[in-house]
DNA sequence: GTATGTAATTTGTTATAACAAACATCGCGC
DNA sequence: GCGCGATGTTTGTTATAACAAATTACATAC
């Protein structure tokens, strides 16, 4: 993350780097971002059901602002009511990972090419990031593997500094997390060059058509992994 | 819309058209969903003040639902929490409403080269749309005229059937609705031809390049007349 | 008039209770 | 064993109350 100084109030002094504004966050705010990153972690299957007292009750909440959480990630389309008004996690249908796909390839191709202006010190934290992904293939652990490549798409994006788009990918992302978990259930293929090198390695020479190139290329690839755990119809 | 039959379940009997699954519709969805349009025609002004009893006795609903449907619309960026925590009605800035015109390029002009393959009866139902906006622009209704853009694009964006990717354009649409109003103010300029005319040309020959284009052109020249009325930083 | 302190109101937040509908359980009859 | 009905539980939904923090109103002092 850049410095949150930017959008700080003016306090006239310099104050140390870790002195951050405290937010305070309500109960409903703490338990959805936990669900989202459960989500977007992988930890939660398909069909699950969240049935509202037993969320409440192992949240230690009660239901007003648990029902809150769940709604705000159903409104994202991250989890979905049944016919019965039971939040659950969706099914992604194949027609939806496709159109997500398309939709990510205009969006993360933008970002890639709007990050070529980025400082070589995030390039550099982009690189370490895949660099632990090699590290994590050559072990074959591949569920941290799926986890880190999410977070270099979110962090190349974000190097984009356009943050409603940042917003609209990671969206994404979360609505694909039930289903990423099943990546590494056949192992993920290891390419080389991996597509993340050329973009890295565009990013650090400027070329933003050839970063918006590789994101796509990148896309295209690493999504196939995914068609076989899909069903081909919607709901139902 | 396309008819609803295709999701519905199996009854093994023609049903008329007009018979349509009731649903079930709780107070909290009703007052969402009647914020957002409200949101969308330009009704709430920025800086607007939505404060949580005093709403809820005007829906003649209780505190909870209402709180929400507020919720739900502060997730969709749509309205924002001040430092109160009271909801208010976002004021869009400069780099926002940029990076939202670049992404609506983006996704609206692939939804644009998706649509080269609707029914002509569709084309026909987008044309009409447009006549009405000559229409109101010939006098001068421009408040008329703005609502109908909104409906144009997002109508054009659901011939695409990418329903992800409606969806998120859609939401941009709400974000900018607040400041639309604005574009009336001091009338909108009539080009000739209107892109919207290159738009529906390029869908009935079946151009998908062109029609991406035309849209993409229709943006950059629609979005121009709200720079006036924005500020150049953030929030604060 | 201005400042200040206090009381009253209003704010967002959370917990709890009441309600109907859906679901599950169990027992009874056959 | 199988169907069926009564019952008890659990579900989502909504309203209401309690709480603290913030805001406003107002009276008092200077």
């Amino acid at each position: 993350m850049s410095s949150a100084s930017a959008s700080e109030p003016e306090t006239g002094e310099i104050l140390p780097d870790w002195v951050r504004p405290i937010v305070k966050e309500s109960l409903s705010e703490r338990a959805y971002r936990e669900l989202r990153v459960a989500l977007m972690r992988g930890q939660l299957r398909p069909d699950t059901r969240l049935r509202l007292r037993p969320m409440s009750a192992r949240f230690g909440i009660s239901a007003t602002p648990m029902r809150e959480a769940l709604l705000r990630l159903v409104s994202e389309k991250a989890l979905a009511l049944d016919a019965r008004g039971s939040v659950v996690v969706p099914r992604l249908a194949l027609d939806q990972l496709l159109e997500i796909r398309a939709i990510r390839t205009d969006l993360e191709g933008r970002a890639a090419a709007a990050a070529i202006a980025s400082p070589v010190a995030e390039i550099d934290a982009l690189e370490a990031i895949h660099a632990q992904i090699a590290q994590c293939h050559a072990r074959r652990d591949f569920a941290r593997a799926v986890n880190l490549n999410t977070e270099f798409h979110l962090s190349l994006c974000r190097l984009g500094r356009m943050p409603i788009l940042s917003e609209i990918v990671e969206l994404l992302w979360v609505r694909c997390g039930p289903i990423l978990s099943h990546l590494y259930d056949d192992g993920v293929p290891d390419w080389e060059p991996h597509p993340h090198r050329r973009i890295i390695d565009a990013l650090r020479r400027g070329n933003s058509d050839a970063a918006r190139d590789a994101v796509r290329e990148d896309i295209e690839r690493g999504g196939s992994g995914l068609f076989a755990h899909v069903r081909a119809s919607p709901a139902g």
